[in-house]
DNA sequence: TCATGTACTACGTGAAACGATACAGCGAAC
DNA sequence: GTTCGCTGTATCGTTTCACGTAGTACATGA
């Protein structure tokens, strides 16, 4: 992969569309508006539908039926449950550092 | 990066090996085994020391003088740093994205 | 002495992040 | 009325890097 170049990352593209699905079915653009605001993260067409068809083809979204030129995905059971699932290691990952970094630090 | 290959990957070997290190220097094999069961993550070699190598390159950590063939790093204070912002960016989405699952299903 | 644990190094492969680019429809500006 | 900007999706090429595998080396203990 080609993470940030200059970086260190902390959650991948994938992780941030679930998460931006996980507020409702969105088509790619809004994921991509979602994502900028909600965590400051812009993605890439290329990496926005790279990210999609993945997640689609490993059944953790659906595409659903789309109006005109959009192509709405929404959240299958096993995207839910993946997404909460790294949601909460995240959370204790975070908690557990920001207390390190804390008690290291006086 | 070719994360994990069936998963959706929720953390970066990077921001594992600096949470590690924010409880004090650790060597290599030390790091993996604080990664192991801190977060569940177990670190190839490869992937151990290429990570390593790169965040050393970026200043976000330092070699400590090594005795025998140990080679201890600790975290700069660009590390540090940058460990607590990826780590509240962090808990702020895993917090946002959980708060949404609840929501979502009744 | 043979296996096991510690500790690091080197390398090849494939996945995928990212930027660039293209294309198309739409409304507003001028 | 065409130029501009925004919306929306898609593809391509490059580069990065995660990961596995294998190897080296030393120490310990059965």
């Amino acid at each position: 992969m080609a993470r940030n170049k200059t970086e260190v990352a902390w959650a991948d593209p994938a992780l941030l569309i679930l998460t931006s699905l996980a507020g409702g079915p969105k088509h790619g653009y809004a994921i991509i508006q979602d994502t900028e605001e909600q965590a400051g993260v812009t993605l890439g067409p290329g990496t926005l539908y790279g990210a999609l068809a993945r997640l689609e083809e490993r059944g953790h979204i659906r595409a659903l039926p789309g109006e005109d030129r959009r192509r709405p995905y929404e959240l299958t059971a096993s995207g839910s449950a993946v997404l909460a699932e790294r949601l909460k290691a995240m959370r204790n990952l975070a908690s557990e550092g920001l207390a390190r970094l804390r008690t290291a630090q006086p």
